[in-house]
DNA sequence: ACCTGAACACCGTTCAAGT
DNA sequence: ACCTGAACACCGTTCAAGT
């Protein structure tokens, strides 16, 4: 829009930066099917072929885009008195971020760069878990656990969320972010007392 | 292979039933991205079009595989002699169900149809956690979080799978069955103690 | 009733050619 | 160094036309 009023931003240096960038626009506005090559160069004011130049094909601009968002979502700061508690607010604001970014967890697991992207969440509980006595095994397998709750939680969120017309009223439906909490409870309390 | 060798087996009434199963074929051999409409007719050896006669565009199509396949991922039956022990067999079985079929989980979950799939599975559940004592709403609750708990590991494993190159030598690796069994394990403890 | 062929609007990608 | 245009091999889908 620094031109013209129109979709296209035209010319004055399209750099990888500005082409990642705009990408996430294009995944905020159009989720993951509207990330398109062409989408995206004629958003840029440029013909298809010059991302190609700059950063490669559709899988080298996926992983620039991850790249650029692993950062922001593995950013997370643990607050509270006590193990348990400093774990149940790691996986809050992990699962915050990520319900944040709609296309975030889809793009990653698309790329499958789940395990990587959550290197430092998983150094955060693994640590706490070993402050409530368990050994650096059982503690670096119930981190495990808690993240995987935190990425099938969001992953089944979202995919729920995106059903195009349920075809069945689908039960009483139960609240995903009470569920969340309920599991969370359970699997702290039942990993810590071992 | 019907007719010499090749890769279609020609005419003979090209029914709908018969291209659901050419279909489910081609996701087992080729994957997601394998089940094109055009690969699948040449399978059939007919024309691209004439699956639309059949069963529709392939909306319909994906809907009509989902159909052929949920009654086997729904059955299962718990063993073992107490509720959690039954919890538990009845959440590896469904484990095992779809870990069985590769392109099950990314398929119905494209579908957005993950919740109705299991819902044999979550009456089940639901009953045995009933028998643990918890009231109507907390079964229902403690039920759907075995149930993610299931979803989302098969997710989470078949995505890592999945992983092209894994550009990180990944962690020392958790070993998934285990940390299915743990998980549950201590998923079930916390919420029968409720 | 059942199927084909041609056509349309999309994809991603390569590569020679321009400046 | 940076970008375009034409081209290729794919998609899903529609629709008139054939038998």
């Amino acid at each position: 829009m620094s031109v013209a009023g129109g979709q296209a931003s035209r010319g004055e240096g399209v750099t990888r930066a500005r082409i990642v960038e705009v990408a996430l626009e294009l995944l905020d506005s159009d989720g993951t099917a509207g990330l398109t090559m062409r989408a995206l160069a004629a958003k840029l004011g440029v013909a298809p072929t010059a991302i190609y130049w700059h950063v490669g094909d559709k899988a080298a601009l996926l992983e620039a885009v991850v790249d650029h968002i692993t950062a922001d979502v593995g950013d997370v700061q643990p607050s509270g008195r006590d193990a348990p508690e400093r774990i149940r607010s790691t996986a809050r604001s992990l699962r915050h971020n990520l319900l944040e970014r709609p296309y975030l967890v889809a793009v990653v697991h698309e790329q499958g760069r789940t395990a990587e992207i959550f290197r430092p969440a998983r150094v955060v509980l693994t640590r706490e878990f070993s402050g409530c006595g368990l050994g650096d095994r059982d503690a670096a397998l119930a981190g495990e656990a808690v993240l995987h709750h935190v990425i099938g939680s969001v992953l089944i969120e979202q995919q729920v969320a995106r059903a195009p017309a349920q075809r069945v009223p689908a039960e009483p439906a139960v609240d995903a972010a009470e569920l969340f909490e309920l599991t969370l409870d359970a699997l702290v309390r039942g990993l810590s007392r071992d």
